[in-house]
DNA sequence: TTTCTTTGTGTAAACGTTTGCATAGTTGTG
DNA sequence: CACAACTATGCAAACGTTTACACAAAGAAA
């Protein structure tokens, strides 16, 4: 008599390639091969098992590639928070460009919490990701997380928040934080401010270091200075930027600007002078950083620094491209790639 | 002599069970049951293994771990755009609680078109991933990508843009749309609003199919009734709003409210009003969808609907967890669950 | 005809983990 | 002491693919 198989088909999830292999007396490899275009298997092999395939709704089990072939076809993001203006643009089209090079992205939010953060690059190691793109919390500190895909030589890309000191064999994109810095130092200047404030995120991080050594040599060439109690490092909350403009308004001489290092805290700055009746810009110029929508929407609109996260995504698919492809090979010390940003004037620094 | 393996550590990832097995003279279902914290495991070989994988840098290898187990610890997510306000804080939630019971969510985007959406859909089962949750392109048609999930009992979860027809064996989540557009229709009839104009989303998506049954029946029930030529069914783009409020205020008669369904509609009506010199709420009033931060900022502020994104990824969690942990069975038609949502009275229609 | 290539396919091992079954040793019961 | 029950562990198969190697058939070159 004949076989008598297949009967016992039961908790398994589709067709896997054995079955079409069954179904046309072939042998799994050959299978194999005809998905995948392999130049040996004849054209006409190829078609049936192809047609057969589409028949039994086969679908190829990544588990079990990934785990042969030692990779997942997946690349990894982690993000503090998806709700950035500049993280939703720089996903979107991260994800564009590695999906049309045939990789999926495994999107996770960290939520600024270190300890999830260990969390979540271990469980992407766990998927055997094979790269990492990833925009540290504002509580990283121990590096050791990424040894292992450091040791393993997959690609890890920190961009936007980056470590402080470089890790060998890791890559960094950042905006030209510097320069942005300087450029509002020099606009707030050239409009004759002369009392200015500064609210700033923590200095523990490289974004806002660098944006206020910019500011400060901006300043400075404008023969300008800070004073301290007109500076605040901080957490960029709304209450912290609630709190702070209170105690700046709350002194005899007031600010005739204020830079706040990013648009939502500028946005709350704005109301705070609306409620006060202070008015934007003749007597308070307000500047944020990152160009967030709602800082195009309020009245005034509010100037801001564009971060062009469509380019740095472009930047950065092209490297993890070029390594997975190995057309590149990691390097030990790569150079940090910047992206330029733009000052945009609005409403909220008109001139007169 | 002794044995002599391990010099042909090469290419592959990290440390292996088997790794941590020979180390310590023992078998490899040993470790893999220590690591489990498998009941019949003595503490001390636990005690072991765990240290002996800690100082190997040891990570769970989670594609060879699903592929043996048949489930990946991974729920899809499918979402037009995660730019969009209403998934942004969805997305955020339901990952918090999925990360808590111990899955990962996959994250993507099908930009509105419905047939990357049938890519993605098929590369979250080749992914195995244990559940899938989607919200639906606007130009979804044809469902039956959805047929291997639904033949394997894997649970597809649609939420706030669902399928017109319920497919068995699926769930649906979206909020009251039917409530949400009557309500607006009541308020700005108590506003004394008579001339009323309705710029909708097109009517092959649920959504606007209900809230637009919904406005009607409030309008039918204040007696008032809407003129043809004051309604728009298309793509909510900037482009077409702006189109729409020229057209309407090129008329003789101009309309005295407009409900848009969707806050940067609204947004775009504000401006246009604001260029026109309109009184916003005294000569036109304005209602939006969503509660994008956008609609609160924006001057007036605008009113809308919120849809508490958050008790809905609540909801879809539970029922996601309460299957995977098969306290329940997949229904072959399970009621859908509607969240309510919530009129929230701002500026642009302030009595007065 | 013999030998060499080329073409198309098959065999079997491997990826790293989990798990049903088996078993050796220990403790308890009568 | 014999037997049962329990504890801790090992053996080997399985998950679905990919791929190095082998090989048969057919055609080409000699």
């Amino acid at each position: 008599m004949a076989v008598g198989k297949k009967e016992q088909r039961s908790k398994k999830t589709g067709a896997s390639i054995v079955d079409i292999a069954e179904a046309l007396n072939i042998s799994a490899a050959t299978v194999s091969r005809a998905l995948n275009g392999h130049a040996r298997i004849s054209e006409e092999t190829k078609r049936k098992v192809k047609k057969k395939a589409q028949e039994m709704g086969y679908v190829v089990n990544r588990m079990a590639s990934s785990l042969r072939k030692n990779r997942s076809g997946i690349v990894g993001l982690i993000v503090p928070r998806i709700s950035m203006h500049f993280h939703t643009v720089f996903i979107t089209s991260l994800q564009r460009l590695l999906q049309e090079a045939g990789y999926r992205l495994m999107i996770a939010q960290s939520d600024d919490d270190g300890t999830l953060e260990r969390d979540l690059v271990e469980a992407m190691f766990s998927s055997r990701v094979d790269a990492l793109v990833i925009s540290l919390s504002l509580t990283s500190e121990d590096y050791s997380v990424f040894d292992n895909f450091i040791e393993n030589r997959i690609p890890v890309v920190f961009y936007d928040r980056v470590p402080l000191k470089p890790i060998p064999y890791t890559y960094t994109f950042v905006g030209d934080d510097f320069g942005g810095g300087y450029a509002v130092a020099r606009h707030l200047a050239g409009l004759g401010a002369k009392k200015i404030a500064y609210i700033s995120g923590p200095l523990s991080c490289n974004l806002y270091r660098d944006r206020t050594l910019g500011f400060l040599k901006g300043l400075q060439d404008e023969s300008l200075s800070l004073k301290d109690e007109w500076v605040f490092y901080q957490e960029l909350t709304v209450e912290n930027a609630r709190k702070s403009i209170e105690l700046l308004f709350a002194k005899r001489t007031k600010p005739d600007a204020i830079f706040a290092a990013n648009d939502n805290t500028a946005i709350t700055i704005l109301e705070f002078a609306r409620k006060e009746r202070i008015a934007v810009p003749h007597d308070l110029k307000i500047v944020g950083y990152s160009n967030d929508p709602k800082a195009a929407i309020i009245s005034p609109a509010i100037t801001t620094v564009d971060q062009y996260p469509e380019e740095m995504a472009n930047k950065v698919s092209q490297l993890i491209l070029k390594v997975l492809h190995k057309q590149e090979q990691l390097t030990e010390k790569p150079l940090p790639v910047v992206t330029p940003v733009q000052l945009l004037i609005k409403g909220s620094t008109d001139r007169a």
